[in-house]
DNA sequence: GTTAGCACTCTAAATAGTTGAGTGCTAACT
DNA sequence: AGTTAGCACTCAACTATTTAGAGTGCTAAC
């Protein structure tokens, strides 16, 4: 069967008014409100037609249409017209983000929630990582007699502290030393590529330390490595809340148990290290997650440093406004890039 | 009117059951379930007492009766019993708070995590501040040319990080020595009464630097004493969809949007540095918020060192289960203020 | 003071009737 | 051959209407 022009205006025409109001559509109002120039009977032709193709589904007899998800694949494929950002959009985004606070955890903070707000939809951003990290710098700083902070700086610039309790740990110039030892092994190196032998001659000649030592080296790997506590930001979960799809309570719950698992929202994001800043698209079933069925995702990655990436998806219902978010995320993808870059490029003074 | 005995029975009877099973309860139910020897006419005449006192209330004639705010407080006040945590919440507190990890937001989160898991219930933390903050350390990283990491370390163990750009960021030596000096200043005083002297002399001192030292200065006091910035944890949203009471999308709405207003979650919490761990009890309209009118909130202030103090809220729907929720509290706030004096212990090392 | 009995109230659930949006089919029209 | 008016048909959603039952308050007897 032919998918002839008239079929793809109807097919929009569905979209784009389900999208706007939530409610199936029939012939005679497609005819009334967009003007196609042909009447209900020949409109209804054709919907059986692309109801025959998937495209659009009845909800029950005597209903209207809805796009199915099929349709709405078609639709952002190759109807969809990416839209510029208004003028509010972009100074909105101005605003909200503020990226010279320099700080990536409050970058991405803050970006979900401008998302979250700008969208109306639920932002979800993780944290960047890389499959070959490289660590920059440790610096311990002395709490007291038992505990030192471990401020942990990656390549990438990402900042963490971990606070480590042990009986042996060394104090004053001993710690500046041991400190400058331990970078002096570890740094620069990717992770997995470093110097046994180095560890070992570090371990003998502290043995007074040793214990501090080894724990210093196993937080350094556990805070860098660990997708356990890959952190995740997000923001506008309520949001949700107020779309008619999930004024089912049931529903309601379903996702927010969803967005509370961590581990399946992370694999939701995806783990393919694209470097192009394309968008995609999950709509309703593709993502095979039961609970995210009513749902569509828009996400893409952001990239901080040369192999570091990480992922923002935004969530809405499968009938969300995909040519505004699809605008928006990629135009905040942009933003960070380059943002990121720039951070990035005062970089070289060592 | 005398409140009896027989009336606190059944007023008793009338609450637990309605915690339990959420449903109005009428006197022949209250004579089958309950043993008081009496039969369901005199209760009737009870009960009818009990509605003219406030203390109970009907939804409509020809229901059963539910508590009333004002009969909750009476329960609270006098006749809960507190009870002591089974084995498998001893257990499950456990597990759930590595204590150990020692750094305080791990553990906030953690708690919050595992209150809101105990009890079903929404958990809401504040990080401790104090009305007097004494800085401890400041300690400086170089990040890259134009970039320096601020590591703030205040007496009471909080650990941030700020990322600094500044244009004359000073490198090496020079970083160092400017440390030095801006702990030599800032150090061990109460933020309030730095010298106004000392810290002129100081930004003097490094001329060239003086943007980067403002800077620096300008962040550590931002860091320490905005509540702009006071961390929120919060856990376990999602439990209150659960409860009947919020079975109504827009009630849900309403206290989703009002967990999302920090500055309200904050007075809700309250802000009277208590020192003594007791628990107290908001119940219903008591708090005076629109949104939270159907919850009660079972809070508690926990104390890290002397002058420190955070809170602890659970907030549940108005028939909550306070009696758990009281005991399983306060044991985590005695735990907490146990770990932290022991962080405290280990402080008097300069 | 307590309780059985009973008339009364009012919600919640079940049932039936009505409306209207929307369809698919057929036959007539370009 | 494609388009359209006309019409019978379907079905959710709304509105009464009825029924059932849980619970009350009152009265009179115990």
């Amino acid at each position: 069967m032919l998918l002839n022009d008239r079929k793809l205006k109807i097919l929009e025409a569905i979209i784009t008014d389900y999208i706007e109001n939530a409610e199936p559509i029939g012939s005679r109002t497609i005819a009334k409100k967009y003007n196609l120039g042909i009447s209900p009977a020949t409109i209804r032709n054709e919907m059986s037609d692309l109801e025959e193709l998937g495209l659009i589904e009845q909800p029950h007899t005597s209903a209207g249409r809805i796009p199915s998800d099929k349709g709405y694949r078609l639709y952002v494929d190759n109807m969809m017209r990416s839209r510029e950002l208004t003028g509010e959009e972009t100074e909105f985004l101005k605003n909200a983000i503020s990226f010279n606070v320099g700080q990536i955890d409050y970058i991405m903070q803050q970006t979900a929630r401008a998302l979250a707000m700008l969208t109306n939809y639920t932002t979800v951003i993780t944290e960047p990582t890389s499959k070959k990290t490289v660590l920059k710098k440790i610096q311990l700083v002395s709490l007291d007699e038992q505990s030192v902070v471990a401020v942990i700086i990656t390549e990438d610039k990402t900042v963490k502290n971990t606070v480590i309790r042990s009986t042996d740990v060394p104090e004053g110039d001993r710690l500046t030393k041991i400190n400058a030892r331990i970078n002096s092994v570890i740094t620069g190196v990717e992770l997995e590529a470093i110097d046994k032998d180095n560890v070992a001659r570090l371990l003998t000649d502290f043995p007074e330390n040793r214990a501090f030592v080894t724990e210093v080296l196993k937080v350094a790997f556990k805070t860098v490595k660990s997708s356990e506590n890959l952190r995740l930001y997000t923001s506008g979960a309520k949001n949700l809340l107020g779309f008619p799809e999930f004024s089912d309570i049931e529903k309601a719950k379903g996702i927010f148990r969803a967005l509370d698992e961590k581990d399946l929202l992370i694999t939701v994001l995806g783990d393919d290290n694209d470097s192009r800043d394309s968008v995609k698209i999950q709509i309703g079933d593709e993502n095979n997650m039961e609970e995210l069925k009513n749902c569509s995702i828009v996400k893409a990655n952001y990239k901080v440093g040369n192999s570091s990436f990480g992922r923002i998806g935004i969530i809405g219902p499968t009938r969300m406004n995909y040519s505004q978010t699809v605008s928006v995320l990629s135009s905040i993808i942009r933003r960070i890039n380059h943002i990121m870059a720039d951070m990035e490029d005062g970089d070289n003074d060592e």
